[in-house]
DNA sequence: CCATTAATCAATCGAACATTTGAATAGCGG
DNA sequence: CCGCTATTCAAATGTTCGATTGATTAATGG
């Protein structure tokens, strides 16, 4: 019966991508990848994976053509091979969040204890930047930066963030963001800042949501 | 390192989805339940599984949070545990069917040696049912039909359409239509109206791909 | 309350997977 | 062309997964 046959050759393409995503490991790699396009060994770093492991699951995203890999001198950079691939993988996101109850008790968990960020409307906050009224603070490292931020956003990465706080006027209040949601930079961040007498928020959205409500996103450097 | 903990555990909340889409079987068993509520006999038989099999594959999606189990009477209903699980299943579709080659090589191949399917510009379909200018023939299961269905369109499973044959109009156009573009139901059903004489075509989209475009969606009986 | 049917559980076995380790490859810079 | 570095490959580990089988639970009807 040829029709099972088509059914079955179709479901088992469809779960390549699902395997690709089945793993944590690999969907950290992806969340990164969402970022900017980086090297084996960065990758590694970041996810605090060996090298020889992190080859292993980036070839697997590979394999399901989820992510393309480039030679480039003496490194191989990875990225994704679409942006729809870091669409899927908000939308993945958007469902766990939805059905998974234990996520949010985990965020909740976590920002117990912690100075509750005020919410930033980014429909405004474009507005504001341009009149000079606030400073959007990107702190992700600069090759993230680089590779998309918020336009007119000032990049300082976390690391740097003390040592440049001259940088910063203490007139105006500070919006800072990072990757996403679930990454602490920015948290991180506010409370140096705060403790340091600035007025400093935390934007939860980080470029990928910002890019997927359709708003600008600047790349390279910014001019001073 | 808390903050390394946090993003660990919220990848792997995030797999929880990535593992229960990660199997053929799985994605077939969403398929189906996109279409309508099932029992587990009922989609063990449709999915070509074992009972035993299948109920341990639905606990996986179950696990997932992406299906709910009631049981009525002697029988376990599954469903989806939202619309959005829909979605995200179309969501990973779409991006295999542009990531991944081999899946158009599949459906071309498949697709050879039959009869050119005109395609159904849906935008229009609704005006032309309305007008009595066409007939919309939905041959799944009848219970798929009543749990989803294009407004104005007539049920006649498959398996009854030679049976039946004389409820439909030789003078009008037949569009047929099932569950969606891997379904053969309707490539069956219009190969089938052909061959007696009738005037057919076959749409590709399903119920899922209608609803998906915010077109209208009849549910329950059809006015006769 | 016993027989029947639907579904799940429990145990099993082989296949597939994740990670580590150490070796191999490929592109540079001297 | 030699040594250095980034990456990949290959083998070996323990672990998890998938499907089958037979037993068990739960609801229903006699």
């Amino acid at each position: 019966m040829a029709e099972a046959n088509l059914k079955k050759a179709i479901y088992k393409q469809l779960s390549r991508i699902g395997k690709a995503v089945a793993s944590s490991p690999r969907l950290e790699l992806l969340d990164l990848l969402c970022q900017s396009p980086r090297t084996v060994e960065a990758l590694a770093r970041e996810a605090g994976l060996s090298v020889a492991n992190t080859s292993q699951h980036l070839q697997v995203l590979h394999a399901a053509r989820l992510v393309d890999a480039r030679k480039e001198g003496l490194f191989v950079t990875y990225r994704l091979a679409d942006q729809q691939v870091c669409e899927f993988y908000r939308t993945l996101r958007t469902l766990a969040e939805s059905r998974l109850a234990e996520i949010e008790a985990i965020v909740r968990q976590f920002n117990q204890g912690r100075e509750s960020m005020e919410a930033v409307e980014k429909q405004a906050l474009l507005e504001r930047v341009r009149r000079a009224d606030v400073i959007v603070l990107d702190v992700r490292p600069t090759e993230e930066y680089r590779a998309g931020h918020i336009p007119g956003a000032v990049s300082i990465p976390l690391r740097e963030l003390e040592a440049h706080l001259s940088k910063l006027s203490r007139r105006r209040k500070i919006v800072a963001y990072c990757r996403g949601p679930y990454c602490v930079l920015a948290v991180e961040a506010v409370k140096l800042l705060r403790a340091k007498g600035f007025r400093a928020v935390r934007m939860e959205q980080g470029v990928p949501e910002w890019r997927a409500e359709g708003l600008p996103v600047a790349v390279g450097e910014e001019a001073k």
